[in-house]
DNA sequence: CAAATTTAGTTTGAAGTCAAACTAAATTTC
DNA sequence: GAAATTTAGTTTGACTTCAAACTAAATTTG
C-alpha cells in the first residue's frame, strides 16, 4: 500500500466515523508530515555512510555554514538547530570525541564554551551538504519552478500562523 | 528569533558558503519540516491532558476510525500508523494496561492477536480527534480554501515523487 | 508429510530526546 | 558590595523508537 493510499484511507474513514468534524486541516497536516518523513528516511541512509547521524549533521551544518572561522556557543547552536540544550550536550560530546568539533572555555563568559568545527568535521559537513542538496532537489523534482515558488509561499503563510500561536502561548 | 528568520538565515548562510550548490529543494524541505514540527508541538500539550501520548493516540485513532466493531491485528496497525512492529508492541502493552484496548489471541492465526478499542479508549479517542481536528484547522487558517486546495495538490505531487524513490530502493 | 522457509509478533539492547535537577558564573537589586 | 535572581550548560532519569535476535505458528517445498 502506497503512502497516498494510507493517507486517503485515514482521512476517508475518519470522515465516515466523525462526519461532524472538519478534517481539511488534518488532511494537509498528514500529507505534509508524510512527505517530510519520506524525505528524511531517504536521506538517513546517505548520511550514515559518512559516519555521522542526522542529529550530528545538524550541529556540523550549523557550524559549517557559519563560515571558516565560526565560533559558536552551545546556546546559539541549540537555538538554530531547534533542539533543547539538554539534547545538544550529548551531541557535542560525541562530535568532540570523534574529532569533528573542538570545545574550549569562553574567556569572556566562563559558564559558556566556544565550539569550532575541525578540518575533519568540515570535510564531512561539505560532503553531507552536497548529498543533502541533491537529495532534497530530487524530492521536489516533480514540481515546476512556478509550483515550487507557490509551495514556498504557502508554507510561509502556515509558518506565520503556527509561529503566532506558539508566541501567544509563551506570553500567556 | 522567529522560525522564519532562523530558516532564512540557514539558507542564506548556506548559499553564501556554498554558492556552487542549489538549495531550492532544501529551502522547501526546511520550511515544510518546521511547519510540521510546530504543529506537532502545539498539539502535544492538548493531548497530554487526556492522559495519553501522541504515539498512543496514533494507535487509538487507527482503531477508532475503523468503526465500532473494528478488530485489527498488530501488523495492520503498525503498517497504517507507519511504525515498526517492534515499536508497536510497547505501545500496545501500555494501552492494554491503561484499559484503552483489549488484546485476544486470533483463533484463525495463533501467531497473531486481535486488538479492539474499549469504551474508555473510544471516549478518549473521540475527545482527542476533536481537539486534533480543531488544532490542525487552526494551523492552516491563514490560507484561503483555494490556497489549501493548491497546497494539497502540491503535496500530493511531492509524495508521489518520494514514494517512487523509496519503491525503487526496495526493489533494488 | 517432514524439513525448510516465511511470517507475526515480542523481547532485548542501543541510541536519542527531553524535562528536571544541578553547578557555576554573571547580573540585578537593594 | 553582599544577597538574590537569572542565565549557560551539563547531568541524570524516564521515555520512545528501532534494529536485531528470538519464539512460535503457518506455509511452501521436495
Amino acid at each position: 500500500m502506497a503512502t497516498s493510499e494510507i493517507l486517503d484511507d485515514t482521512i476517508g474513514t475518519w470522515r465516515r466515523e466523525r462526519p461532524d468534524l472538519d478534517f481539511d486541516g488534518m488532511t494537509l497536516f498528514l500529507k505534509m508530515s508524510a512527505a517530510v518523513r519520506k524525505i528524511i528516511e531517504g536521506f538517513k541512509d546517505d548520511i550514515q555512510e559518512l559516519g555521522i547521524t542526522l542529529s550530528e549533521f545538524d550541529v556540523l551544518a550549523t557550524l559549517r555554514r557559519s563560515g571558516p572561522k565560526a565560533v559558536l556557543t552551545p546556546g546559539h547552536i541549540a537555538h538554530v538547530a531547534m533542539v533543547k540544550p539538554s539534547g545538544l550536550a550529548h551531541r557535542l560530546a560525541q562530535l568532540e570525541k570523534a574529532g569533528l568539533i573542538s570545545r574550549t572555555p569562553d574567556p569572556e563568559d566562563r559558564r559558556s564554551a566556544l565550539i569550532r568545527i575541525t578540518p575533519a568535521g568540515r570535510r564531512i559537513a561539505d560532503r553531507a551538504i552536497e548529498l543533502l542538496a541533491d537529495h532534497k532537489n530530487e524530492a521536489f523534482s516533480g514540481l515546476t519552478d512556478r509550483q515550487r515558488e507557490s509551495l514556498e509561499q504557502l508554507l510561509d503563510k502556515v509558518i506565520e500562523t503556527t509561529d503566532a500561536v506558539s508566541q501567544s502561548i509563551h506570553s500567556a
